[in-house]
DNA sequence: ACAAAAGTGTTTATAATACACCCATGA
DNA sequence: TCATGGGTGTATTATAAACACTTTTGT
């Protein structure tokens, strides 16, 4: 549960945050070939929602992302940036769940508080699945990850925030430490491939991704991986931190 | 003067416009072989600001931006995209020219009300200059345009959010009309490169730039230009806008 | 005739792409 | 030994980059 909201607990402090303001966080995180994303499941209902929140009135905008990431997912530190804020007049059409919160008295008051106009600046954020430890908030029952191919039905506009983070990702993903982020510390070539062909949605040449990483030179080679299949072992591999971060800057062209 | 801001004229109306919301546009225009910006002169101040306003509490943020870039150029139907949202804290850090406001009773309201915690939206346009019809606003002397290379002190933050658009415009710009947007209906290829070499920061090769640019088949070419100097007259060129746009959605790659 | 700027052509280097080949492994 | 996936090499093509050549103009 959570602790620091204007929705936590009963009480609603509407004077400690900004009104009108909202933030929704697309927490993307990679496995078993897929990426996936982070959503919580709403109180009453069967509908899903992007982690969300607001802003505290003394609070820097990227802070209140930072804070509503980490209580979501247990993750400090993690890959966080913007990628588009969202002023539609009707973001949130009426939807049936707060119509049944509001059957509940001590959820009116939040439910009054979410009923106002937000505008909603969205937060992309690329973690390593392994590592987090997702929590609900107070409006949801659970929070956990789902494939990407397999996202049901969300709540509000969140369809179409995700939409846009992940165009966001295609476009900026050569300036952006997917790799780092999204993998676990050793990882083979294939898991490394599967990733930026799940980004960019087609198949990469094999041959060439793989010289194309060689190449760039931020690969460290390891052991090589025993025991997947009847075939080669393939080595495993981490990332040369430094000049990975050098090469970012400049953009790590992906090809094929 | 402007007719629908929350401090227009003397009477403050809270209740129609989102509250710790603002937009800054950045009004970007060609000239003379330069980027030229559209700033405003504060009333009782030499202090320059960024064309802005707020967002009427019925009204969709983007429409917001549009009516205000309408307001101070004159124009409608511009390029115009967001490109980044300000979050932070003290933006608006304590200026003379509010402390100076102060002094006048009637402004005392709206002083109030620009003192509150803004987070701001930056709109980034692209426009002919030479179709514009400056015209400051409620709290402005003059709405002007100037050279980017001659930009002066600007008011809060807004010397970062140029700097933040300019990036955006280097990014995407083969993803934006800038020759379109920027430039005359009928233009020299000169101009054309001018044109890119402002926005990228660097002299491109003009044999290169000519050949790739005529390549890609967007330019119409027309009669000569006479009458610059002694030397040879060059094209005039338009552009074929069908594929112009149909180039801009794979983007138009420059070069050299 | 000359300088200056415009238009076109040529050469070279670099990178993307396609695909062929050999290697290691477990069934 | 065979199928499968991993690692490396090579040929082809496309593009970027550098720069040489020619043309047109006013003085």
């Amino acid at each position: 549960m959570n602790q620091s909201s204007p929705i936590s607990a009963n009480k609603l402090d509407t004077s400690e945050w900004m009104p009108g303001l909202s933030i929704d966080c697309v927490i993307i995180g990679f496995d078993l070939g897929k990426l996936h994303i982070l959503v919580t499941k709403m109180l009453d209902s069967d509908i899903r929602s992007l982690p969300g929140g607001f802003i505290r009135k003394d609070e820097h905008m990227d802070q209140a992302a930072c804070r509503i990431l980490e209580e979501r997912s247990g993750l400090t530190l993690p890959y966080l940036q913007q990628f588009y804020t969202f002023g539609d007049v009707d973001r949130r059409k009426a939807t049936p769940v707060l119509e049944q919160w509001k059957t509940n008295s001590h959820m009116r008051e939040m439910v009054s508080w979410l009923e106002q106009r937000f505008i909603s600046t969205g937060y992309l954020s690329l973690v390593d699945m392994r590592e987090s430890k997702p929590s609900p908030d107070a409006l949801s029952e659970t929070c956990s990850w789902i494939p990407l191919d397999e996202l049901p039905e969300l709540l509000f506009d969140h369809r179409r925030i995700v939409k846009k983070a992940l165009e966001h990702i295609q476009n900026q993903m050569n300036y952006m430490p997917v790799g780092k982020s999204l993998l676990p510390d050793k990882f083979t070539m294939k898991d490394y491939q599967l990733l930026y062909e799940s980004i960019l949605g087609r198949k990469l040449d094999r041959s060439n991704f793989q010289k194309k990483m060689l190449r760039l030179g931020f690969l460290k080679r390891h052991e090589k991986m025993r025991g997947g299949g009847s075939h080669k072992a393939p080595y495993l591999y981490s990332f040369h931190t430094d000049t990975y971060n050098k090469l970012l800057e400049k953009g790590i062209g992906y090809m094929s």
